[in-house]
DNA sequence: ATAATATTGTTGTAAATGCAACATATTTTT
DNA sequence: AAAAATATGTTGCATTTACAACAATATTAT
């Protein structure tokens, strides 16, 4: 029996950059719609930096998927707009540079989740919220399988 | 019951942003080690054209997911490797460039495709062909899903 | 102690990407 | 028939992204 490689369009690379490409469509546009004032990035950010108060930029950097430097650019734009302060400290012995929410950064997370609830709630009349979760476990657990491979360097 | 809105490393948006990540990283390293000259972008689009022999620039981009202009590009680089041929052609009576594989294309897709089964049996004892058809089949029927809630424009 | 290595963040730059504008030609509308 | 809309591909530009080089400091090795 002959092995034949799968077309690149029938693999699970190409339908993962079908979804993702999908939802950052779907998201963009949300984003525009409900008018929100932050880019996706930023928004990842603050609330990432919401519920890990403290944390310094390389840890941020990993958590939201992005290099050291877009990340202290993200970083930069979200200290300008007054959401988040920056100050020196120390982690294991290292000068690093650390992070906390505002309490505009607070208050423009509340709002901005306020929305998002509502497109959350409009999605589920296209997909059950079951549906999503075990997508979503199946792929964490899958992709934590191939984590194995590589050694990411952030 | 209070609702509490999903922190952004929770969600399926942020699994798949990170699992299509992480693949296309896995991708990028296995065709450096086994010295691939073409890049990801380019063996997409060969392969595809591999197996929609005629089709035009258009309809190529919606299928590897790129604009039209870097379709076009992509199919620069290509033809100027001597990989595929354009040609000036009609579709429902409008001038579009269609493409084909080449002799020295089909070679080089061949021998690209050999490497790759290599490289897809060792993933095979990270995790098993049955678990990866099952994400797919899942993801894809998600997306089918979530696609009616846009209107692509490529 | 000195040198080599590692960690963190910034800056600069090249490549990739997306998007709008344009050119051309065809179809549809008025 | 004329005008408007649509389809296709290219060009140019602005944004994003990745990556390497650097600066500063701390740890580890020799």
């Amino acid at each position: 029996m002959k092995k034949i490689t799968k077309h690149y369009t029938d693999t699970l690379n190409y339908e993962l950059e079908k979804t993702a490409r999908l939802m950052r469509m779907l998201s963009i546009q949300f984003f525009e719609k409900l008018q929100i004032t932050l880019s996706i990035d930023e928004y990842a950010a603050l609330d990432t930096i919401s519920c890990h108060d403290g944390i310094c930029q390389r840890d941020l950097a990993k958590l939201i998927l992005k290099d050291r430097a877009n990340t202290g650019r993200i970083l930069n734009s979200l200290e300008d707009k007054g959401l988040v302060t920056r100050f020196v400290d120390t982690k294991n012995n290292r000068l690093v540079r650390k992070m906390a929410i505002t309490e505009a950064g607070y208050k423009m997370l509340i709002n901005i989740n306020k929305k998002i609830e509502s497109y959350v709630f409009e999605t589920k009349q296209i997909v059950t919220e079951q549906e999503i979760d075990a997508v979503y476990a199946s792929l964490k657990r899958l992709r934590e399988r191939f984590e194995s491979m590589i050694e990411l360097k952030i």
